[in-house]
DNA sequence: TACATGTCTGAACATACGTTCAATCGAGCG
DNA sequence: CGCTCGATTGAACGTATGTTCAGACATGTA
């Protein structure tokens, strides 16, 4: 037998974590995990109480590896890419993970994304103040979008992946050529956005209108809403 | 007994499309989407072989439905949101069953996704063409970014409702007070970006750096990706 | 060595699922 | 009316799952 470096739970809640990665979240059972960690299909309910005790402990690993990622990411500036803290080390399977989660609306996946929109606030806000980013006129919305834009891309990621050859779950992805494709249009969209200015002079009305009788029928914005 | 408008395969179709929406993929079962048709658990299997084939026969409804819409769209002019189009009349739950599938890599689902994407292609071109949009330098990877934003919106509807106020999914949404908290962050980001010229200015020679040497570590670009 | 204590096992159980199939129903027709 | 035949039923079956628990095991202590 080999020295065991970690504790038994731990093994069996990384081993969770990668199934629920690979095999999704109701494909994972069990006795998958327990196979998984070299251990007996009792030994993972003896640990979690159940499987939905597991879901939890996972949740709660994903959230605590990326409270302690925060902290490093703080002191090397502003960083707009909130995935590429768990990409690093540690369970290659976190980024999947999370993926995999962040459809259902489990509260510590809620939490983990308001922690992470509330990071992005203050990066943006930092942003602003050094002159890197342009400010906005709702700096709470366009930090809620940017968030979900950016997870929107990992949980579809099999949908990117098939389009621009870009895998963001791949842990070498950071490193990897295919980034460009990734970053090229992105950066584009960031940089200059996609409406023309005579647009959205046009648009602008529109929305004040929008904003005012909100209560008429959406015809008005056929045509023109993203 | 009522009068039947639908056929008992449409009628159990429907009801799995619901059931599919709500309950989840994993959550629905062959009894839950038979009581919800009032039908028995053996004529769900009658008529689609199995659940897998109800799941596919789902899939090739939506895909179905965004064809023929397509078609009126098509005639109203170019329209940037793609998802306007399934919130219209028809089964209600079309768009959070949209938003259930999209995760899992079913064929029809990478068809419809793929078919979205080629639209996009069009719209766009035909937006720069009159002077609505800006030019890109990678248009198809524009238009994947774009619309894997906007369905990566819809996926995360839960956390954009918790965050924002605004529900995607809601039938009513499109004529909701809701869409302006929605609607103005996305204008404005599509109509000046984010990053200021300055930036954008060191930016670029960082990507084409990247470009050119990208099996380099990542660390380059750490505070600057998006 | 002998004992104590907490860990781990794996066979067993209840449950819920997808699926099957003989029986039943009901509309169309001679 | 009597007959036919496809549609529909719902009880039954095999399988896989989460969970339990009595016993085996390892480890530290005296």
């Amino acid at each position: 037998m080999e020295i065991e470096e970690r504790s038994t739970a731990a093994r069996i809640r990384d081993a969770a974590i990668e199934c629920f990665a690979i095999e999704g979240i109701s494909g994972t059972t069990a006795r998958k995990v327990a196979a998984l960690a070299d251990v007996s299909p009792g030994s993972v309910i003896n640990h979690f109480g159940s499987m939905e005790g597991l879901r939890q402990a996972c949740d709660h690993h994903l959230l605590a590896v990326t409270r302690n990622r925060k902290q490093e990411a703080m002191a090397a500036g502003p960083n707009f890419d909130i995935l590429s803290a768990l990409r690093v080390e540690g369970n290659p399977h976190l980024l999947a993970y999370l993926a995999a989660v962040l459809t259902d609306d489990a509260p510590a996946v809620a939490e983990l994304v308001d922690l992470m929109v509330s990071d992005a606030e203050v990066y943006l806000a930092q942003g602003v103040e050094s002159g890197m980013l342009k400010p906005s006129s709702d700096p709470h919305g366009r930090a809620v979008i940017m968030v979900l834009w950016n997870l929107g891309l990992l949980v579809m990621h099999h949908h990117l992946d098939r389009l621009l050859g870009a895998d963001l779950v791949d842990p070498e992805f950071g490193s990897s050529p295919a980034i460009a494709k990734y970053l090229t249009p992105i950066m584009e969209l960031y940089g200059e956005g996609v409406f023309t200015a005579e647009f959205m002079e046009n648009a602008r009305t529109a929305m004040a209108a929008l904003a005012e009788t909100a209560t008429n029928s959406s015809e008005d914005t056929k045509g023109t809403s993203p």
